[in-house]
DNA sequence: GCCAACGTCTGCAACGATGTATGGCAGGAA
DNA sequence: TTCCTGCCATACATCGTTGCAGACGTTGGC
């Protein structure tokens, strides 16, 4: 079988102790045994079991990552990153996809999932704060980019409303004045969608165009959505002269369908978007969007984490952090 | 602190064995000592400890899954079938990615990655069959999508080479003569790069066209090498009339940096690529390109490795797989 | 010359589950 | 009655680590 510490132990002519000590790092041995222990764990190829030593110290090494679904290009990019920020800190990260369903959530924050993993990143589309404070245990806990803000949570966020009021700022300045929203989520009471809609709504007000609702198209946030909204508005035949889309997907879905439909982009309609995806910049016209920070929102995040779990972080307050934002000004909405 | 089975135990009356055995659905317990159990399970709200049950069975009902890079589209909308189709059937999936890096492969077939799953779904980019037949040890592993093919490996893989024939026929059938490839990696041992070149060859033969290596333009498969290969080839005034990403955003760099130049696709170049990913039914014009069957893909590689796990899989013969693949003929090229 | 302090190492008892061997008890056959 | 068989439950050892308490020898202060 596998070489324990036992073989080791006994290969090295000292205690199993002294080897479990070496390993980790325990100041008083001297340099001669270390050297007998670390040669003979060459020797031999040892490894140590972590299992068992999950099991011993209650720590497992690794953060579980709840989002909706990894094949959204947004999660995929920002799991990669926090894989990696994870990676060197030495530790891993476990995924779980929640399909935006409240019962996998409430599953992930509790159940088994909980137990494999020391700390969670958490995108709640779905419960609120009372539902995940409730459910907090000892474990710490980092909410991820989304809009809860609560007292007793750690979040990592965006500036949701800030961009979109800037994105829209912008599309304004380009002289656009009945500009469509994509992906409102009239019904949710957590997540990005409403924040955005609202620093939408806020740069409206601020250069006196009055909103106007029928401009807003509810939808889930997946690129055929973006297509069919477009389809509907133009059914409707709504009038718009520009398209936010709520974040990318569902603006690259919008200008598919715009351009099927012979509408030019931008000269008819500018088309924005929300999150920089990789895809964004190479879309034909490149489309126009918010840079949302994600390389600070996972070194941020997962450092906080972390620090949590090992203690640095003294527990008394939760902590708010925001990256800062960029605005990618393309083709699509110059 | 939690909640142990001997908790359960002492408030169902019985033993510690007992309370394994009803969770564990051992055939000989009495109707009413196993309903005791499960109340008092209920009542303390008992949920089993993963590490010790790892520990001392030797299961961690995890996979492993190693890819290059999780940010890109093709391995994010598998990693996310994947995992549901591990979710079904009680499994986790826990990812490396190995950024296409010879060492940190290695490390996953041998290091702790290996320890902590039962199995692995293995995309060897850089390390080759030997290497792998080396350090498999024990524990089951399947190859996946790439076209090592070893008598002594699982591999679950797609027709490349014939879903690349089919691709560039209907690319000469549509008039094109001078066919540009991008993505090659002539270096490269194992791939699925090699493979799909050869595909594009052979169809070229049959229709009797002469291979010209000029066409041939190697580079990593990221969005922004189609761009720059494309801009390659016009800067050095090679003329051609299609374009064939090895993958979906090879060909959807491509197509960017074409329409920025002002070549107008399909009429002056047509584009297509491999993958079938999201992206490519909604990129303006949409991206002709071959669909591998990721969804078989995914419940085959992880049925099988189930199987293997389980033992319920001879493990006499290794099995090579092939899903089957289909034409998305779109408007890049017609 | 004694005791305390220090540096180094060790033994034992966990952590929370499961496998093996075995112990009772009931009922039927001898 | 006695033995066997089938069902149900238990005790004990074990998986490979780490935490705790303490042992041992050396050194230094007084």
């Amino acid at each position: 079988m596998a070489v324990t510490m036992n073989d080791v132990a006994r290969a090295a002519g000292v205690s199993l102790k002294t080897v479990s000590n070496v390993l980790n790092d325990y100041e008083f041995i001297r340099p001669a045994t270390k050297k007998r222990v670390q040669d003979a764990i060459a020797e031999l190829g040892y490894e140590a079991n972590l299992t068992a030593r999950s099991l011993r110290s209650g720590k497992t090494r690794m953060l579980g990552l709840v989002l909706s679904d990894l094949s959204a290009p947004y999660y995929a990019e920002l799991a990669s990153r926090l894989m990696k920020a994870a990676s060197r800190r030495g530790y891993r990260v476990l995924v779980e996809q929640s399909d935006a369903v409240g019962g996998v959530e409430l599953n992930a924050l509790q159940g088994p999932f909980r137990q494999l993993t020391d700390g969670l990143l958490f995108t709640p589309l779905v419960i609120d704060a009372d539902a995940i404070a409730d459910r907090l245990g000892r474990k710490p806990l980092v909410l991820l980019g989304e809009h809860i803000l609560d007292p007793r949570l750690d979040l990592v966020t965006m500036k949701n409303g800030e961009a979109a009021a800037a994105l829209t700022a912008h599309l304004l300045a380009g002289g656009r004045r009945r500009i469509a929203v994509i992906g409102a989520h009239p019904e949710e009471s957590v997540g990005s969608a409403g924040l955005r809609l609202n620093g939408y709504r806020k740069a409206l007000e601020e250069a006196g165009v009055p909103f106007n609702p029928e401009l807003v198209a509810p939808c889930e946030w997946r690129r055929d959505n973006g297509a069919a909204a477009v389809a509907g508005l133009m059914d409707r035949s709504v009038e718009f002269d520009a398209v936010f889309g709520l974040n990318d997907v569902l603006a690259l879905g919008a200008m598919h369908e715009l351009l099927i439909r012979g509408v030019r982009v931008p000269q008819d309609v500018a088309v924005a978007g929300f999150d920089d995806i990789d895809e964004a910049r190479f879309a034909s016209p490149s489309l126009t969007t918010v840079s949302p920070g994600m390389e600070e929102i996972a070194e941020r995040s997962i450092g906080l984490l972390i620090d949590r779990i090992e203690g640095r972080e003294a527990a008394e307050q939760a902590a708010h952090i925001e990256a800062g934002f960029q605005l990618k000004v393309r083709e699509s909405a110059p």
